[in-house]
DNA sequence: TAACAACTGTTGCGATATTAACAACACGCC
DNA sequence: GGCGTGTTGTTAATATCGCAACAGTTGTTA
């Protein structure tokens, strides 16, 4: 209970556990004036936009809050601000009591084992690569959902380099400490959540990579290494011919598996990282 | 309740409303063998940093899951999930019974009515500015924590090109339907948020952008424009110079004010906007 | 002005989350 | 083998959340 308190960083003053105007006289805390129009139109003063306007700014400023905290601050009833949310913001979202930015892509999973095994795979795997990472050296991170693991493996003490051209990867980099974070930037590529651009191929070239971990869709021992967007192969072969050494880093099980877009002959990395080895 | 409940994406057969092995046999989910390590120092198999492993990959897939959730993916008790969480894990959080990224920069914050003015301003800006994008345009947006209240003001059906250099900014209009999303790369600012380089204003030559809405820390009707950090000048002046229409977009709090970098007179732009025009 | 509709606040109840305390088990050590 | 430590699961007590129904207020419309 503590630490949820603490964390939105404001007290309340012990005799009053209530809603903020409780049993007071009702919207004492407002103006209350100016006139009010009806919600299905957009038009004229609309309190429910004003309120998540306000709202959003907060979320945006603090992260999270708790729904009461929030309703205190706008100086209205938690069972309002629970209203206006329950109309679906396509940017707030409450949950367990805490409003914040809306998070979940939606993406339905489930949770039937196979699955579940996956994740521990990309898991481990994602540790095995960041044990091959040393202090000062140059990374690339390629794209997917296995190269967040690596990054949550690596020690937050290390001092990288870190060039990528997702926006998950790019997000997850750039909380770290100590990390110097360089993105190709480009036309965004829902697919894959990459950013690609012939400028972002040039800079590509002026930058030192150690070493470059990349993703695949499927590794046939004879094809070679596949994906899934044939945009991304350009950058992905960009960054091996730059990188002194290329990793392939997924999941075994796609061990054997096709993709429609060859990028590269499976020799052509120094090692393939999965989560045995 | 449904509405979270469905979020999860999952359903637990009717009957057992408890704990995965509740009253049965415990731990009989697992093989429970091959040792077991002591916490304190980090040598040996360490069961809690598996799990938690296990536990940030799953949510890096969906998001956010339910604890009880996850307590079942992972095959133990919620309890010890609970207590594997109160650690203090850096990437994690526990928040109103929902597993998620930890996303609070925990950045203290005063509810001092002053600022709750500033957000609110912010946010009318926004709106204001909003109003000026029409469908089909290419916008250029800043970065900021004004930006932000310009992307929610958006309605969801336009058909926009999106520029930016602001990771804030990106991860914003990623997650928009109808967008054309084109991100300036470079090198990360933390202070910022921003990717700046030599490639990326290179590629900016090529973008039209019908509309920019730039952003700065004051304005001073002599003085002109200024912003905190040198290296967004020359971001900003490119696009100012390649926009065929520019826009301040700035609470009034800025009004008057000045910040070390100048990057433009105040008549360079086509229009001030503020919360109140 | 009266009637109506929309919005907001309050209350109460059921569901859920949080915490503490206790019990059961596995492992390492002597 | 016996013991202690550390880890995990269970239970119960408490606090909080979520929802629905009701009541009061405001602005609009006839």
């Amino acid at each position: 209970m503590q630490r949820i308190r603490r964390q939105a960083g404001l007290e309340i003053e012990p005799g009053s556990r209530t809603e903020p105007g409780a049993g007071v006289t009702p919207r004492s805390g407002e103006p209350a004036g100016q006139g009010r129009g009806r919600l299905s139109r957009g038009v004229s003063t609309d309190r429910r936009g004003e309120r998540l306007d306000r709202l959003r700014a907060l979320v945006a400023r603090v992260g999270t809050l708790r729904l009461t905290d929030a309703a205190q601050a706008l100086s209205v009833s938690s069972m309002t601000l629970r209203r206006d949310l329950a109309t679906g913001d396509a940017v707030l979202e409450l949950l367990g009591g805490h409003v914040m930015a809306r998070q979940g892509k939606g993406s339905p999973y489930s949770l039937a084992g196979e699955e579940d095994v996956h994740v521990a795979a990309k898991a481990a795997a994602g540790r095995q690569a960041a044990a091959l990472v040393e202090d000062g050296d140059a990374i690339f991170v390629d794209c997917g959902t296995t190269m967040p693991h690596l990054l949550a493996a690596l020690p937050t003490e290390l001092e990288l380099t870190v060039v990528c051209y997702a926006l998950n990867v790019a997000t997850l980099a750039s909380r770290r400490p100590h990390t110097r974070l360089f993105m190709l930037g480009g036309l965004f590529h829902p697919s894959s959540a990459t950013f690609l651009s012939e400028e972002a191929m040039e800079g590509l070239k002026r930058l030192g990579i150690a070493k470059a971990f990349i993703s695949a869709g499927g590794l046939h021992p004879e094809r070679g290494a596949s994906c899934a967007n044939f945009n991304e192969v350009p950058v992905k072969q960009a960054v091996m011919a730059q990188a002194m050494r290329s990793f392939l880093l997924i999941d075994s099980s796609k061990l054997g598996q096709v993709k429609p877009a060859f990028f590269a002959p499976a020799d052509a990395f120094k090692r393939v990282i999965t989560e045995q080895g």
